[in-house]
RNA sequence: UCCCCGAUAGCUCAACUGGUAGAGCGAGCGGCUGUUAACCGCUAGGUUGUAGGUUCGAGUCCUACUCGGGGAGCCA
């Protein structure tokens, strides 16, 4: 005999015509003069309960009808298979009893703004959007714990104070260790490069801290990364362990949260297509590419094409306004206001584009070999292609210390980056190390970092050393990429920003 | 750090070139038996971010500041 008095929302569609109770926060509520329609939500997903007047006490019926957005209660009735509800199924409700009642939730239906919104984080959690990237947040982070677990690597939790810069000294955040200055780790990685000596193949998975001064939707100071490391790999082994690593995680996201990422809005089509082998560039083609017709010309039709797109929003939005003036409905003309809201962000999104088009075009046709690839390069790069790109042996002067030189061709190292495609940028970063003694005492030296300091990490190469490598992969930019997220503080349920955190 | 934009009701936004500050949502009350951001009627809700200036008159123009958004550099 099923216990029928605790019931999840999740759980309805085995449960048609038995009578259940949930337990819940109303999300929304319509009612009529003698039928209500409460929405419940409950973790799970949600329900929509049908309360006919008659079939509870009148004194029940006015107190839900009341009812504010997000009380807390619960619902007895009768499961039943509807289309015309939210999930499929709805309860025709026989009794409820209201645990905490709400007055004036903040967070209404209609739209808020950015900053509105991340004050009430802890309430805006409880809406859809949010709702359905937590969800799919934890099935990412469950495939990449599995797709590790699953191919022979061992877990090694790295610390996250730490005495010394992996990443660049100017993005360490200070802590004071009793007196003892020290920072938030910026990587797991050197540490975890002890461990593969030990174990073969590692991973950690756990925060990390940048104070990078970078105020895009791609930054957050704490971010999650998790970060795997091979002894005994090269390269081309290193891509094809990111590509099947990626493609897992991707098609795992896909299988476990179809409806969500519906809900989100996400084309599932383009997700399909992530399946090995991604494209492969080196950073020497890339800085060819960028300089080259090809990029100029998909430069020229795409701004063709943003301009075009302006004219038809600017079109629209005129007409909507002559629309506006003219005899309607108040529900008509409101209607109009919120396309028109709509409509005018988007312009400005567009004319951003616009603005920003030339200046791309400007800074890749003066591309020179040897600097970094920026962002809009990147940028370019991965809105050339609908799979993601690997950039591969980038100039070693532009890179960290610990990266492997290419024997063959001295001025690059054995490193790559992988890139999102249609346009979203780079989501792992990750490099053979160099194995070398000597070779790495002159780098850490060149750096101008403290030798002291990596006395210990000197040792794995004068005890055995291998050749070896690793990657991290940001799971937040990941998520962003995923659920077509325009801001990456959206995919961490409490963003830590560059100049301001909220709660 | 630099460049651009913004701040009007609890929330999202209006207010043509300076001339009595308006809607919707939310809240309260009433109506409606299948709603999908339901709908319809009524009510309450404001020192227009702060400080100063120009003007007969400032939400609107000028200066400074505060806060927010977007972009650049750098990165996962």
């Amino acid at each position: 005999m099923p216990n029928n008095r605790n019931v999840y929302i999740a759980d309805l569609k085995d449960k048609t015509g038995q009578e259940v109770t949930l337990s819940g926060w109303l999300y929304n509520s319509r009612s009529s003069g003698k039928i209500q329609f409460l929405i419940i939500r409950d973790g799970t997903g949600l329900c929509q309960c049908i309360i006919e007047k008659g079939k509870i006490p009148d004194k029940l019926f006015d107190d839900l009808k009341r009812l504010g957005r997000e009380s807390s209660l619960t619902v007895t009735g009768t499961v039943r298979a509807d289309e015309r509800s939210v999930g499929g199924h709805e309860l025709a409700v026989t009794d409820a009893k209201i645990i905490s009642p709400t007055d004036s939730y903040p967070i209404t239906p209609k739209s808020h703004g950015v900053d509105f919104l991340l004050k009430h984080r802890h309430l805006h959690m409880r809406s859809q959007r949010q709702w359905c990237i937590g969800k799919i947040r934890h099935t990412l982070i469950d495939a990449i714990r599995m797709f590790f677990n699953d191919n022979g690597f061992t877990l090694i939790d790295t610390p996250i104070f730490t005495s010394f810069a992996a990443e660049g000294e100017q993005t360490l955040f200070e802590a004071d260790y009793f007196g003892t200055p020290m920072h938030l780790t910026q990587t797991g990685q050197l540490h975890l490069e002890a461990a593969a000596m030990s174990f073969g193949k590692v991973y950690c998975f756990g925060p990390t801290f940048r104070a990078e001064k970078s105020k895009t939707r791609r930054h957050l100071t704490e971010f999650w990364m998790v970060e795997p490391e091979i002894a005994f790999i090269d390269l081309d082994g290193l891509l094809e362990l990111a590509e099947n690593f990626v493609s897992f995680i991707v098609d795992r996201v896909m299988q476990k949260n179809r409806s969500r990422l519906q809900t989100l809005g996400v084309d599932l089509a383009t997700l399909e297509k992530i399946k090995p082998p991604f494209y492969r560039l080196t950073y020497t083609d890339a800085a060819d590419i960028l300089t080259g017709d090809r990029t100029q010309k998909f430069l020229a039709e795409q701004l063709e094409q943003l301009k075009n797109q302006k004219q038809q929003t600017e079109s629209k939005i005129a007409e909507l306004e002559e629309k506006q003036k003219g005899r309607l409905k108040q529900w008509q003309k409101d209607k109009i206001a919120a396309e028109l809201i709509e409509l005018r962000t988007d312009l400005a999104e567009t004319d951003t584009k616009i603005e920003n088009n030339p200046k791309h075009a400007k800074l890749a046709s003066e591309f020179r070999w040897g600097k970094d690839l920026g962002g809009s390069d990147e940028t370019i790069i991965s809105q050339m292609h609908d799979k993601p790109v690997f950039v591969t042996h980038y100039p070693g002067e532009a890179k960290a210390f610990y990266m492997k030189a290419d024997r063959k061709e001295t001025k690059v190292v054995l490193n790559f980056d992988l890139l999102a495609p249609a346009g979203f940028g780079e989501i792992i970063g990750g490099s053979v190390r160099e194995d070398d003694y000597d070779l790495l005492v002159k780098r850490i030296a060149e750096y101008g970092l403290n030798a002291e300091n990596y006395e210990w990490y000197l040792d794995l190469r004068k005890y055995g050393s291998v050749p070896h490598g690793g990657f991290g992969l940001g799971v937040e930019r990941t998520i962003a990429w995923l659920t077509a997220e325009k801001h990456i503080r959206q995919c961490i349920a409490f963003p830590r920003l560059m100049d301001k955190i909220y709660i």
